[in-house]
DNA sequence: AGCTCCATGTAAGTCGTTACATGATTCA
DNA sequence: TGAATCATGTAACGACTTACATGGAGCT
């Protein structure tokens, strides 16, 4: 249940329509928490209807044919973030699709192992160059949403805003980092394995037989 | 899509009753993907009509009154395993609530930030002891699983086997490590914010007003 | 007789994905 | 006039969670 409170916590900066949200969401959260536009329209709407969030339908275009719907925080709605913030959340438990093929690598041949291990490898040198990138945006305050949320609050709260936000993607960062390192000892341990043996025939051929 | 090839791999051992299943996955691939039995039941009927697992039902009790399902893998379950292990898949994309909170940590009091960052080292100190208790077992190839596997395989493959197991989890011991590292930092970083300030009130009240 | 384990599910609901669908506005 | 962008959704499906439900077997 991260997607509504990431709402909530969007439009604490002030009224947005479901398009602009979901452009900062893209910029913003989705570093930490994916999700679809279509998700996020629904979940404003579910939000409304619970009373967290307020809506001033707005009409645009010169003949006012078509409108949008400016979303903003209710009470209920900041006192439900704060609430958030304060709550502690007992993790959800591990699911990691390349750890648990990780186990199970000896039913594929080492050639394929590697591949596994190079995906894996490639893939976090992308996220860590993301985050590496959105680091250096936070701080030279580079985001228009930064810079809405650093006007609305007193001077003394900015060097927290940035500071949280930096320690957490300084945290993926490492995160990544780790994966790459995983990844690469992977590498040398397939090395290690297939010294001397055929390297595209499976370790193991998965069987049928009882 | 992990459980079903988890469910696969568990069954290349040899044949087993959801119920037997569920149990060595709750001691095996549940420390990287977790479910809940009923899961793992509707999964079996699913890889059943699939075609992928074959059924014999056996009685059970001295009347046979009751039976139960033994499943196995035929020959399209053993080549769907081996598919899987082969294929690159596309990591699904970040969803830590750990991680979207740290970002908004301001919308609590310092106190609050640092009950929250408390809360996460524990939760990974606890998930690094199990990781490494169960290095541990799988080093000394300790569980029935683990054995069943060994059995079925070739001399030359047990050192894979047991190898890549035990590098998943050293990975995942790793990852543990990194957060337990990232909580800790977090916690100076309150510090350094908090000094002379009140720790119980919210950095930043959450705030309706547009 | 009663407790624990063995054994197998169903039902309702949430969260999220993928694909589809529509139409106005703005600017070149 | 055509393309990009603004703007807002619906529908179907899949994975998973939570709670509920049932009954025999084995042992004391």
């Amino acid at each position: 249940m991260s997607l509504r409170h990431a709402v909530l916590a969007l439009l604490e900066v002030g009224s947005m329509t479901g398009y602009e949200l979901a452009k900062h969401f893209d910029q913003s959260v989705a570093y930490v928490w994916s999700a679809q536009h279509s998700q996020i329209y629904t979940e404003l709407r579910r939000l409304e209807t619970e009373g967290l969030l307020a809506v001033t339908t707005v009409p645009r275009g010169p003949k006012e044919l078509a409108t949008k719907r400016a979303y903003r925080l209710t009470e209920a709605g900041a006192a439900e973030l704060h609430r958030w913030v304060t709550a502690i959340e007992t993790p959800a438990s591990v699911r990691d699709p390349a750890y648990v093929k990780a186990t199970y690598l000896e039913y594929g041949s080492y050639a394929e192992a590697r591949a596994q291990f190079r995906a894996h490898r490639t893939h976090y040198e992308e996220q860590r160059n993301w985050y590496e990138a959105h680091v250096d945006v936070l701080e030279r305050r580079g985001t228009a949403l930064l810079q809405r949320r650093l006007n609305r609050a007193p001077g003394p709260a900015h060097e927290a805003i940035v500071a949280y936000k930096v320690h957490a993607y300084r945290g993926l960062i490492e995160r990544a980092k780790a994966e790459i390192a995983w990844a690469e000892d992977g590498l040398e341990l397939v090395t290690r394995l297939a010294a001397g043996a055929d390297p595209d025939t499976p370790v193991l051929q998965p069987d049928a037989a009882d």
